[in-house]
DNA sequence: ATAGATGCAAAGAGTTTGCATAGGT
DNA sequence: ACCTATGCAAACTCTTTGCATCTAT
């Protein structure tokens, strides 16, 4: 039986709460505001169990190291900033993409990453 | 200076031969088969040196560890199989793609990946 | 001869695991 | 009371770095 702790849901809130993906040691911080001493540890047995349960999902970017973020959220891309490395949400889906695949190459999902600067960057 | 070594020459011919995009410990079995003892540590360096000449580039892929590939391709795309988790280049490219940017957000460059099922797999 | 590149091993970063204990049910 | 989840630290994996040596120029 899968038991309802404080840790865990400070992990889940806070990716819920984030309007980006976070790593986990961002994660660790902001859960720390919650629950003062949880470890890191738990943060990745928590992020492990949100993925496995798909309330939570691995964002994995080029360049910058992995991130996660809420599933509660409808379809989207990522944009990476160059100068702060951070990553911004994008609300907008090209439609289309997938058309890119050859012939008998059965595409059920996709993903985009624009790089470059963000605004308050550039 | 820089300078030619049998190392670097392998690293390089290795990404220009294999027709996929390899990790680093890939890279290093198929230099060591034309270069006998060269460690792990020469073909990060010469990764980095190929990548920062733009000789080659890195190629995140969700779940899987980072692969690096040739740059002698023209500009293409990926598509991942979700069964035998083979990395196959895709040669047309979605135009527009970076019209999903918010305003004020300058993009460089973009990165699609598809997942799917691949042909032989399918 | 000079200085960049290499190989090895040690050091770092990020992630996982073992184990005793706290705490949910 | 039971047994899962936690916290800590050690273990692992991947990558980088220091240093003596090799080697291309």
């Amino acid at each position: 039986m899968e038991r309802r702790t404080r840790q865990q849901d400070a992990i889940e809130e806070v990716l819920r709460n984030s309007g980006r993906p976070l790593t986990p040691a961002e994660i660790l911080q902001l859960a720390q505001q919650k629950v003062s001493n949880i470890g890191i540890a738990t943060v990745y047995r928590g992020l492990k169990k949100l993925i496995q349960s798909n309330k939570a999902s691995l964002v994995n970017i080029g360049g910058a190291p992995p991130h996660y973020e809420s599933t509660n959220l409808p379809h989207h891309h990522h944009f990476v900033c160059r100068i702060c490395q951070k990553v911004y949400d994008l609300n907008n889906c090209a439609h289309g993409v997938e058309k890119i695949a050859p012939k008998n190459f059965k595409v059920d999902s996709h993903e985009i990453t624009l790089y470059g600067t963000c605004d308050l960057c550039h």
